[in-house]
DNA sequence: GATGAATGAGTGTTCATTCAT
DNA sequence: CATGAATGAACACTCATTCAT
């Protein structure tokens, strides 16, 4: 009943984390029950609480991450890059491996928004509204020094990300396109979409 | 108690649906209880079931009917219309006129899928892909009449489809575009991204 | 599953109150619990909450109806009597008869105020405070009109509430005492107690 | 982690009894968690089990030596009195010092019995029983004098007791009256209520 | 002696579903 | 058709207790 040997809560901690990004992609928050979720990392139910603290707030915590995650990555990623196009094309190739790799995290941080109380909803729709900044930053430059011509950078902007994010909710590991060959359309399908000889 | 005067039982259903879609796209499926569903249209839980099966099955055909709306608009507005670009403008139009009307019927269409059964699920996609299939023809007919040269018909439907999807997540009715305009710069994302100039 | 023949809310509720109040009054409140209320009620637990709110609910519920039957009682009893002497004696009377016959309502009116959230506890304490009140208004018209003559009507209102109301914590239906002969003891010895001669 | 530099165990004992009555006074036996009361002692969960043997033991070890203090205690003020009437006073004043001065361990004592076990509430009870039959040898002592001359000893004991007793439920340390001059009140109010002239 | 972690047995509460009235 | 009431299965969460470290 005590603890066992060589166990470290770190890693049961990711444990859980791993296990219920797979159950809520799976089959959504509300339907992942906390039972299964702690047999996932070898625990009773009761041991889950050593690690987790609500429902509810395990969610927030967990697409938080999610999100911080993606926008560190994201940053490291675009470091010294300054021409738009290129910071477009690095966009582009970074979201969909991000997003293909990422595949779960990704599908639950856009579908388990609702599950949130308002006050967590705002919290993480900030980090959201961070990243669509990045890219709208993209798209602004390029369209100042002349690169596109957009009718509307904002729509542009949600639009791309609509367009990159999609491949997420079709996208298989073992699919037919390799990945690189999935970047190279999308870097075309993004180029053209702003007008941009491709 | 008998049936209140005025009340007709497929008002009832009616207003159970609409109830329904609202509350479903509002938290999820899951999160949708039946008492206060009932609520919504002036009934005790118990007499909901005078007008629906199972919760279950309730989802089903709520996300059939919608689908088969979506199918039978389509080809309504579809016919007539011969040249690749001709349709795909038409398609972009009505696909955006029904994501805007119907934003929530199109975003449950699009999120609960997975709480559907196995059975249930293959009977709704079905008709999902159908549509897709529609589409792709589009771009497969102006392939072939060499209106656009794609590197992938496949992906850029998806990809095209994504796109225009996504302006369901954010469009609000009192926001700043017009619907029309909104058609517009989307016909124009559209055509650029199939490599036909803008 | 539905609903029995000849089964009657009202007759259920009844039943949980009573089978609420007994348990309460052995073990109190924390210890009660609704699986075995709900079978005290011939109930399973689901059940019990088409007739109980919250648990902590129903206990402030009960602890106020307890209070206002106490006091409808009270304001019942008292009618028609004028002379202080009359009401002490009244009063003695109608408090310890009530504290007998409803030995274990007023014993868990006692105890299970801390049990109460703070916005309960106002509720219930501001109807104790009324029958406190009308007891103290005894003593005071008795002092007014120069039958006795107390140090503190306060403290001395106190003093024979607590007086007469530790009856319920040794009180046995079965006891040595018949309780007529009870009365006309702790008559005396209110009486008494005020400096009447007894 | 070893011991904290000038903590020693005796004082840690102390300060978690301490916070285990102010808790129990507060919210009762039953709603005290363990948790919170390690914390009170600035300790873990796990840590309190190296002072506290179960939660049900420690009740009734707090229990008994509450009584048992008490006992020693009024043993010590009574010493060298014999005459009953002194020692009535005596018990009077000994009595409210103690239920003001130990408000709150009077108070549990009197409510936590019922949390005991059976066996538990025979050893407590018997303590309670102990200080009730002092009280009562000195009721029986004056009737035998013929100081005062009761209806009933055993009655008069235990309306004497909740009479002092109840003092407790209200008592407040910052309230209007200072100690001395509630014991002024209620001596008299205790002569007067044994029919000696007050 | 202190701590983190595990555990099992509860415990209140929700909810879809059924059915006599 | 509407309703109140019953039911079982589930569920999140709590808590006393134990024990390797």
């Amino acid at each position: 009943m005590g603890r066992p040997a060589g166990v470290s809560g770190a890693d049961t901690m990711r444990t859980i984390r791993k296990a219920a990004i797979a159950r809520i992609y799976r089959h959504g928050f509300e339907a992942m029950n906390l039972r299964d979720l702690a047999a996932d990392a070898n625990l009773r139910l009761g041991s889950l609480y050593n690690h987790v603290p609500q429902k509810q707030e395990f969610l927030a915590s967990l697409l938080e991450d999610i999100m911080l995650e993606l926008l560190q990555d994201f940053a490291q990623r675009m470091t010294g890059l300054r021409d738009p196009m290129e910071r477009l094309l690095g966009f582009v190739r970074f979201h969909i491996e991000w997003h293909t790799a990422r595949k779960e995290e990704t599908f639950i941080g856009n579908m388990e928004l609702r599950s949130l109380t308002p006050e967590q909803y705002r919290r993480i729709i900030g980090l959201r509204k961070d990243y669509e900044a990045h890219v709208r930053a993209i798209l602004s430059d390029g369209q100042k020094s002349g690169l596109w011509k957009l009718d509307d950078v904002r729509i542009t902007t949600l639009a791309l990300l609509s367009l990159l994010t999609g491949i997420s909710t079709w996208y298989r590991d073992d699919g037919r396109l390799r990945q690189e060959r999935l970047i190279r359309i999308y870097q075309r399908l993004a180029r053209r979409m702003l007008g941009v000889a491709g």
